[in-house]
DNA sequence: TATTTAACTGTTATATTGTAACGTATGATG
DNA sequence: CATCATACGTTACAATATAACAGTTAAATA
């Protein structure tokens, strides 16, 4: 479980920040871009392109999932949500302007992803690599498991 | 690129150390679970489960979808295989009877896939998770990006 | 201002990945 | 032999994702 505190802040300060990087970096946050991601971070549980889907069609009969899942690339591309690769669904991504090092619990109780920074799993990715001579372009690290209070409630 | 020198002698290996645990274990290792397995073990780049499909069918007319999920599952479960969930793909495991820290290399050039055990990335997990409180189930690490032999290819 | 251009969005169609549900066959066990 | 669980066959469909092309908008430039 996320302790957000006020998860209205939580989202207005996620799409503030995207505002700011759009502007700055010069990237159209269309309307519907600017819906998609404040779906998105309506929960901190990682969500399914449908779902997001579903929820577009209500206020714009038009959508299709072509454009649900274009949104969502552009959304990819500069770094405002994840993709959950063992998910299949996406999250809203709390620091956009620091990308690298950042690795997901997931816990599959309630459902929420909490994005961890951690020099120390980069350092020993860095290391097994370079034994490896392997050149690493992007590392997923996905852990699932319980959180602190779900770990609590019995199965 | 997977340096195996006799690729026959390592399908022949993983084959020979599936008979064994399945009788181990009492699992019924039958002609359909081991041809897909083989199938699996004909490259050490993850396949996808359609193109298995395709495959078993040149053989077994009857081999639908389910048939390829099912055994898919089985071989899983019992740790034969693993599912690379960034390229919703499977490749062979090389040690199922170990099958802890376990992380993925995987080269976008040549597709092959480097399965590697690290215990400093486990400790940097471990201790990572436990100051998040968080309680691992499983953790997916899959690393992206190129091999030895592809870094030295131009783009 | 008019024109051009690139990016965004609409739309249709289809590809890819994965499961549910139920029936049949087979082989182990009492 | 009976029966019971497991594996497999079969049909149907659900869920996830992309391709291709047309129309629209908005910013840049002439």
């Amino acid at each position: 479980m996320i302790t957000c505190e006020d998860h209205r802040q939580c989202i207005t300060n996620a799409m503030e920040l995207a505002d700011q990087i759009c502007e700055e970096k010069q990237l159209k946050f269309t309307n519907l871009r600017r819906d998609v991601l404040r779906m998105i971070w309506e929960r901190h549980a990682p969500q399914k392109a449908y779902d997001l889907l579903d929820k577009l069609q209500a206020t714009n009969r038009s959508a299709k999932p072509a454009t649900v899942y274009r949104t969502l690339d552009f959304l990819k591309e500069n770094g405002f949500i994840h993709k959950v690769k063992s998910l299949n669904a996406f999250v809203g991504c709390s620091h956009p302007l620091k990308h690298a090092e950042c690795y997901f619990l997931i816990c599959d109780n309630c459902k929420e992803i909490n994005e961890c920074c951690d020099g120390d799993i980069t350092s020993a990715i860095n290391t097994m690599t370079k034994k490896n001579r392997f050149f690493v372009k992007n590392a997923t690290v996905e852990i699932a498991g319980r959180c602190n209070e779900c770990s609590k409630i019995a199965e």
